[in-house]
Order: structure tokens, then sequence, then C-alpha cells
RNA sequence: GGCUCUGUAGCUUAACUGGAUAGAGCACCUGACUACGGAUCAGGAGGUUAGGGGUUCGAAUCCCUUCAGAGUCACCA
């Protein structure tokens, strides 16, 4: 690539120039205002000339033009703009762009393997709007890392046991009357999650009546009636009573159908599946070990604690004094378990922020208990998706549903195509398809090009807006290209001495960073960064698009050369749409 | 209260990790269609990067401080 011939050439004036010195050589792409590809930065390297940036910059650029690929340069101020070659541009671009899989790195047995857990529900509630941020960014990180050359597994961890999960079991028992998702019509996730409403409401209920009989409201919540059941409920389970287990098993198997549709339509898989009903105990193990090598203490009462007060933290505990598992003890086990399974050099954890101080807890202890592989762990952690209409509570049910809002992005579609005339005749039956892809691509953009730290407003109605930085606008363009390539009948081919004017040379310089944008999302675990790149190539291919004729063209090797061009673009942008885990359709 | 994260145009956001005059989109205003697909394009207006201080050739970015919002500090997961 272009930045690594010029580094080393450089490298070798500066030493030349100053001495050997280990220089810090940056570049940039040259703001739009100025004539150049490539800009250098020379201010760190006036220390050693002792000159101004100005002078400095000349001088270098003076030695750099004796170079064929540099047509010139000019000064402004602290940066030295290079203008390269047209046949250097053309010859990189007729050589790398049409690889196969260009852009992404090969994977073999040598290549690291990466784990990336996503998802992770709870099996008492359908899948909700957080849930999809989680599960596209955790998907779309794989594809990325995938892509850089990672051998990647998906994982998530299922958290099928506890409280939560017998208080719908509870609530169907008592109020259900057998209902099932077939003599119900419902899916099998939101009939439990409906009870687990249910449970709620009576729980208020129940307190409200303690309280009126002038029952203190802390006891009252205490003793409600049908939370003493609830418990009870779960000492069964975990004394594995037959009748217990066995609604367990039905509910949760109407769960994991509900899932599996979800799943489907979001468009994301997993390899392995853990289960907490199984990794639960894992930890336990761990934690004698621990406590053997005094990393955990026991307290009095029989519990287990780690004191992290030195490290800044507080006091963490590890087990309950009645010997039975905490949230930590099950992510230690777990997490030892994957290392034993897939032996990975690398495991990225996709999970809300408010679990940041978990997982800075849990690194810590992994590397306490002398886990070396604890430090390539990592938390990728996202803020909140917050709504116009407030914040969401599963247990209300309030919170927003997976399938509605994925219903509600292929209705959108479907009502702005109709309303624009758009429904292509030819198309037929495929629309139902092309609805789909819309809709879904709305809202996997939307929800990828925004930075996963920062908390989010996903606005369902402003979301019907297809204008802008989204993902129909690049499906648009997609699709328009694809138009233009079903039209040409000529030859693609590359003429290298043919003359491009700047928009084509912006447009060959963006194809031509695609594989570095993939490295650097990688290495940042940023989807946001392919989004953003394809909207910038996307954007720039409409402005040349409407300024040149491509297959109007004066002579056949520009419409060839246009036509190859475009061709680029297309498959540079499904590339990263499918990075992103978004289809782009071949007519809309 | 301790710790962590966030704060950029009315709104949604970007900034190559310390680089040039802080880029875009929506909304608003002005233009461009007998079209290689107008779900487009060209342009205008809109900013004390929450406030203040510091570090240096140079700060949205690093440090200190104040303010605002969120999260967390559970024998819940």
């Amino acid at each position: 690539m272009i930045e690594t011939i010029l580094r080393k050439k450089i490298d070798e004036i500066l030493i030349d120039l100053y001495g050997d010195n280990d220089y810090s050589i940056q570049f940039q792409s040259t703001r739009k205002e100025f004539e150049g590809d490539i800009t250098l930065v020379v201010f760190p390297f006036t220390r050693f000339s002792k000159l101004s940036p100005e002078i400095t910059a000349k001088k270098i650029g003076e030695l750099l033009s004796k170079l064929d690929l540099i047509n010139s340069f000019s000064v402004i101020k602290g940066f030295l703009n290079l203008v390269i070659s047209n046949k250097f541009w053309l010859s990189e671009f007729s050589k790398s762009t049409f690889e196969d899989n260009y852009g992404f790195v090969d994977i073999d047995e040598n290549s690291p393997n990466y784990l990336v857990e996503y998802c992770s529900p709870n099996t008492n509630k359908p899948i909700h709007l957080g849930h999809i941020r989680n599960n596209l960014l955790g998907f779309s990180l794989a594809n990325i890392l995938r892509a850089s050359g990672k051998n990647v597994k998906k994982v998530q961890i299922i958290n099928d046991r506890g409280i939560h999960i017998c208080k719908s079991m509870l609530a169907w028992q008592e109020f259900g009357a057998g209902e099932t998702p077939k003599s119900s019509g419902l899916k099998g996730d939101h009939l439990v999650g409906k009870y687990y409403v249910m449970f709620n409401h009576q729980y208020k209920k129940e307190v409200a009546e303690l309280i009126e009989q002038g029952i203190d409201s802390k006891l009252a919540e205490e003793k409600a009636p049908i939370l003493l059941k609830a418990k009870e409920m779960l000492l069964k389970w975990e004394a594995k009573d037959m009748e217990v287990i066995t609604l367990w098993k039905k509910m949760n198997s109407w769960v994991y159908d509900g899932f599996e549709t979800t799943y489907k339509r979001l468009g994301v898989d997993f390899d392995k599946n853990y289960y907490e009903s199984e990794t639960y105990l894992l930890g336990k193990e761990v934690v004698k070990n621990g406590l053997d090598s005094g990393v955990f203490y026991k307290k009095e009462d029989g519990s287990v604690w780690i004191d992290l007060s030195s490290e800044g933290l507080d006091e963490k505990i590890i087990l309950r004094s009645d010997g039975t598992a905490v949230y930590m003890t099950q992510d230690i086990g777990t997490a030892i378990k994957r290392h034993e399974d897939f032996n990975f050099s690398h495991m990225t954890y996709t999970v809300g922020n408010e679990q940041d101080y978990h997982f800075k807890v849990l690194f810590l202890i992994l590397e306490k208990l002398g886990y070396s592989w604890a430090k390539s762990c990592y938390h990728l952690s996202y803020g909140m998706v917050d709504l116009p209409s407030g914040k969401m509570k599963s247990r209300e049910g309030t919170a927003v549903d997976a399938d509605d809002i994925m219903e509600d992005m292929y209705q959108n579609a479907k009502s702005i195509a109709e309303e624009l005339g758009k429904i292509d005749i030819s198309l037929n039956n495929e629309t139902k398809e092309l609805y789909e892809t819309v809709g879904m691509g709305a809202l996997k953009y939307f929800m990828l090009k925004v930075d996963p730290k920062k908390r989010m407003l996903f606005d369902p109605q402003e979301s019907i807006d297809f204008n802008g930085n989204t993902g129909p606008f690049i499906q648009y363009t997609y699709a328009r290209i694809q138009s233009i390539l079903r039209k040409n009948n000529g030859v693609i081919k590359i003429d290298e001495d043919s003359d491009v004017n700047y928009k084509e040379r912006a447009l060959i310089i963006s194809l031509l960073e695609f594989p570095q944008i993939i490295q650097e999302a990688a290495n940042s675990f940023s989807p946001a960064l392919i989004a953003n790149y394809a909207y910038e190539i996307v954007k720039d291919f409409n402005s040349y698009y409407q300024s040149t004729s491509i297959l109007g063209a004066d002579s056949p090797s520009i419409i060839s050369f246009r036509v190859a061009l475009s061709q680029q673009v297309a498959k540079v942008i499904k590339s990263s749409m499918s990075l992103l885990g978004i289809n782009v359709p071949q007519r809309m």
C-alpha cells in the first residue's frame, strides 16, 4: 500500500538528513480544500531539523518528488501534501480491488482463535430492543474479526435458572389453565413473558393488600404469598424435583422456539450455547482453589469474598453463605470452561454498560487466579437504547419487543415504497423479501452506525425516514449500480494510462482504503467504522454519478473504466454491508 | 457519598486516537429532472466542542476543576 511505500522512503530520507532516530511518521488523507492525496505531518520532525515546519516540509517534499509515484507536492504550514500519480492509483486499483474477497484476510488453522459472546438472554421473557443492539453489535463484530483474519466462534450464555424463571413458571401454573403456544397462538417466548408480567401484577397486588392490613412495606414485600411460593419452587428446582424440572423444561423449550424465530429474522446465529443451569456449579471448584491460594477469604458465616480495595474496588462476594453460586461464580466457571473448549487467544463479552463494574472485577479475579489469558478478555460495553416514549421496564411489560420492532420496520419499508410508487413490477412476489431487506437494513444500520459506548435514542417514527445516513440510502445506491451493470454490454477492463477526474481519484483512493478500514474496525471493536466508511463512499459515488455519465461516456475505454469503477464500488458496498449483517438488493 | 461512562449545530451524529478553517445527515431556505433509477445531486444558513483553568508548535481529544445526565457500589442475574 501507498503508506508503507512512503513510510519506508521517508524514513530513509529522515535518517539521511537528521541521523538515526525513531521518527513518528504520521499520514492523513489530504483535506478536500487542498490539492493532494495524502499528507505527511511534519511537525514532529522539527525538533530534529531545528528549522521551521515549512522549510522542513519543503526539504522532504523535494527529495520525495524524485520518486516516480509522486507527481507534485505542496506545503501548507507543517503539512506536506503529496499528489500521487494517476498511474500508481490505477495500477493499484486494477491489481487489488478485483481480487475475490477483496479486503478480507484468509483464515487458516494458524489464525488466532477469537471468541465473541453476545445476546445472552433470560428465558423468562422475550428478546427486547436492548438485545437487538447487543445482537447486532456482537454478530457484526464477529464478522469483522473474521474478515480481519481471526478464527471466530460465536457463543452465548443462556440464563435459564434462578428466581426470575420460577416466577413465570409459577404464574403459568397458577393462572395459565394449561395454555400453550399452540392453543393460544402466541409465540413461545411471548407466552412465557406474559406470565412473568402476570406474576409481577399479582405480587404487587398482594403487597398492597398486606400493607393495607397494617404490615410494614418492607416486610410485605418479603412475605407476599406468591413470592414465597416462587422461592419454594426454586428450592425444588435445585433439589431436582421431577414435577418442577418437567415444567421448567417444557416452558424453556417454548422460549427457545421463540428465540430461534427471532434470531432467524435478525439474521444472527451462534456456534455454541452455554446454559447457566449447566455452568453455575463450575466456578465452585475454582473458588476452592482460590481459597487455598489465598486469593479469596471466608467470612464467619461461611460466605466467600475477594478484597479488591487495593485496586480501588470494593469487596465482592464470590459464594453465598449457604454455599450456592452467585453471578460471579458462574461467570468465572464459564470463562474457564470456554478457554478449555476453544483455547481462545481473545474473548469479547458483548454486554450492556450497566455491567462495566462486574466485568472489571471478573477479569481481575481471573488474573489473580493465575489465568494469563484474562488479559485478553474484553468487555464490549454498549449504552442503553432509549425510546422517545421513555424508559422501558420488562417487569411491567412495557419493554419494546424485538419481534414487534422488526415487524414495524417491515411495515415502514412497505408503506414508504408504496407511497413513493417505488414498486418495481418486475419484482412481483419478491416484494416481501425486499421490504424485509430494506426494513431490516434500516434498523441494523441505524443501530450500528453509532459508537457502541454511547447511549442511543431509537425513534421508530424517525427510522421511517429513508433519507440521509441510513441503510436504505446505501442499499439504493447499490441497486442503482446493479442497474448500470445490467445495461452495460461492453467488456470491463482498465487502461492504466487513462485519464481520471478528481472524483474518480477520490473513489479509487477510498476503495483502496477498505482493507485497512477492516483492520481498524477489528482493532477497535467498532462496527461503526465500517458503517461510516460505507456511507462516505456511497456519498462520493452518488455525487460522481450525478456529474458524470457512465454508459454515455465518449469512448468505449472510458465507459469500460467507469463501469469497472462502479462495479468495484458496488462490491465494496456489499462487503461492508455484509460485515454489518445487512443485505443489499439487486433492485428496489 | 466512592468509582466508571457520557456531554459536539434545534435533533441524530463524525473527526484516522494530539493535527490544517470541527465534517455529515435530518429539519429549514435556494437551485437542478423528456432520468445510465430523483429513495438523487449542487448550494445556503446553523458551533465559545457543557463552563473555567492548565500542558505545547497545535486540544473536542491529555491533566485539574465545576456543572449536568446515566450506570454501579446486592448473599439479583
